[in-house]
DNA sequence: ACAGGATCCTGGGGGC
DNA sequence: TGCCCCCAGGATCCTG
């Protein structure tokens, strides 16, 4: 499931080969995907040159060059997408949804994603603001302060774990960086938010920085279906702490690792470093 | 008002 | 062995 590790990865590999190139046409369907596609954004796109691409939460921005600069060809990956960029020869896989064709036919950048989840679309400079908008989009991880975090804390009854998942608090946090910060940051992740201490706020946003940068240095995590590049798989999932690890031993204490259910999503924790109190 | 649940979607894994 | 059911979850909408 990609979070911000693996689409930090994405982008870092998308980007020596979109760069500068030309989209040339746009071919999406047949399957009706998450949010409709336009037709009359084809227009906007085609004859666009692809400019900069970068990372917001899980959003990966495709920004396009002039005229009208700030435009940007948005992709979400959801739970089971994917980029790639091939010679139009080679064979697609299936549930390839989008197909952007670049200098006139030399290359194709590909769009699948079985189960749907994922969102592509164009994005005019116009609406621009209201992604970055905080109503719709929080500061990156590395960008929050302690002060900001415990602002958004200190004012909800939620759980913890349904405080880090909020992509209004800060962006890019999934099921399992939310997991294995919670771990590092030795905080039982059905805390009630209100409960934590000054002390305990700034201990989870360290974690989860140094989480995410540990979980980028290994291109992400690989459960099932998420690659880079040409089938390169990250390597993240080897240093999981807790997620996925429910009765294996805890790598610190030996204790089992537990799971239960919290905010919809299954939750993995040790119970004795994550101590309800 | 706010928190938790339902919803979408499909491949894969577990159980019988 | 084979089939069926259920489960995984990001974001959004709904319900109590």
């Amino acid at each position: 499931m990609p979070e911000l590790p693996e689409v930090e990865t994405v982008v870092r590999m998308l980007r020596p080969r979109l760069e500068g190139r030309t989209l040339t046409g746009v071919r999406v369907g047949p399957r009706r995907l998450r949010v409709p596609w336009q037709r009359h954004w084809n227009a906007q796109l085609v004859g666009r040159r692809l400019d900069h691409i970068h990372r917001r939460g899980k959003w990966i921005m495709i920004s396009l060059a002039r005229p009208d600069s700030g435009d940007a060809l948005l992709v979400h990956l959801g739970m089971t997408g994917r980029l790639t960029v091939a010679e139009p020869k080679t064979p697609r896989a299936p549930h390839t949804h989008a197909v952007f064709h670049l200098d006139h036919g030399k290359h194709e950048l590909r769009f699948q994603d079985p189960r749907r989840f994922g969102q592509i679309r164009y994005l005019p400079a116009s609406e621009h603001a209201r992604l970055q908008g905080t109503e719709t989009l929080g500061p990156e991880p590395w960008q929050l302060t302690t002060n900001d975090l415990a602002a958004q804390v200190c004012r909800t009854r939620r759980c913890i774990k349904a405080v880090l998942l909020d992509q209004r608090v800060l962006a890019g946090i999934g099921n399992i960086y939310a997991d294995e910060a919670l771990f590092e940051a030795r905080l039982h992740p059905g805390r009630i938010a209100l409960t934590l201490a000054r002390n305990e706020v700034d201990r989870l946003r360290r974690a989860v920085v140094r989480v995410l940068d540990r979980a980028i240095r290994k291109h992400g995590s690989t459960i099932l279906t998420f690659y880079y590049g040409d089938d390169e798989r990250g390597e993240y999932q080897n240093e999981f702490r807790v997620y996925g690890r429910q009765g294996e031993p805890c790598r610190r204490c030996r204790a089992l690792i537990a799971a239960t259910r919290l905010a919809g999503r299954g939750t993995h924790y040790c119970p004795t470093c994550q101590a309800v109190s």
